[in-house]
DNA sequence: ATATTATATTCTTATATAACCATATGGTAA
DNA sequence: TTACCATATGGTTATATAAGAATATAATAT
């Protein structure tokens, strides 16, 4: 009973996520928070950015499922949602060595 | 010796990763070449998106490192590159499953 | 040489995203 | 109440991305 529409809806579904970590200062945000939750105030001060902006990736990364937040006082805290997400970046980093060295390779053979 | 430039431009080739994965006829190419390669006429036919925008997509795929590719008399074969990339799947899909669930639950209380 | 097939590229237009600045909300303290 | 602080939202503009159609390339076959 799964029809082409509901495939489509799931890839796009999946796609958010990506979508949603593709942003440098996102990423910078999802890896502060991954040990112990951090409010808005400590992100905007770790990442060195606008606050509105923090704001709104923050709005987005929760939007996305990855992220959850938490009010207390003041403050708003924000948690990673989903820790496999930190599994991500040791396969990620491969990707990024391995197209860093063949650029070197490359710039040997000029 | 690594500078704040560094770390900066480190989180952006990562993000990089992220964002080519970020479109759902994407991953719908990244998951149908993982186990074995295919030719982009194979892949139009799987994806059913218009030959040019499925060629731009792979022509992204490579250049973020994700996909290689290998000529043959007319055709060409694109394959995974990076495999590590497929694991990502399992997680994405605790994401959108978790999100998915929260609204079920939210549609529960009105 | 010409024709054919597979794939890539260019161009245009629509849409999405990001950054910046200003303003608004919503708790707390006086 | 007013003032204050942390965070969010709105408006604007610049830039990036996507889709579609047309054209170009490159390998093969005739």
């Amino acid at each position: 009973m799964t029809c082409d529409k509901d495939i489509e809806k799931i890839y796009s579904l999946r796609a958010e996520i990506f979508k949603a970590l593709s942003h440098p200062i996102r990423l910078k945000i999802v890896e502060y928070v991954s040990k112990e939750e951090k409010s808005v105030g400590e992100i905007v001060k770790y990442v060195e950015a606008e606050a509105s902006g923090v704001s709104r990736h923050l709005a987005l990364l929760k939007k996305a499922g990855i992220l959850s937040d938490r009010k207390e006082g003041l403050n708003i805290y924000y948690r990673l949602e989903i820790s496999c997400v930190m599994d991500f970046f040791t396969c990620v980093n491969k990707v990024v060595r391995t197209k860093l060295k063949s650029n070197i390779d490359l710039i040997e053979k000029i």
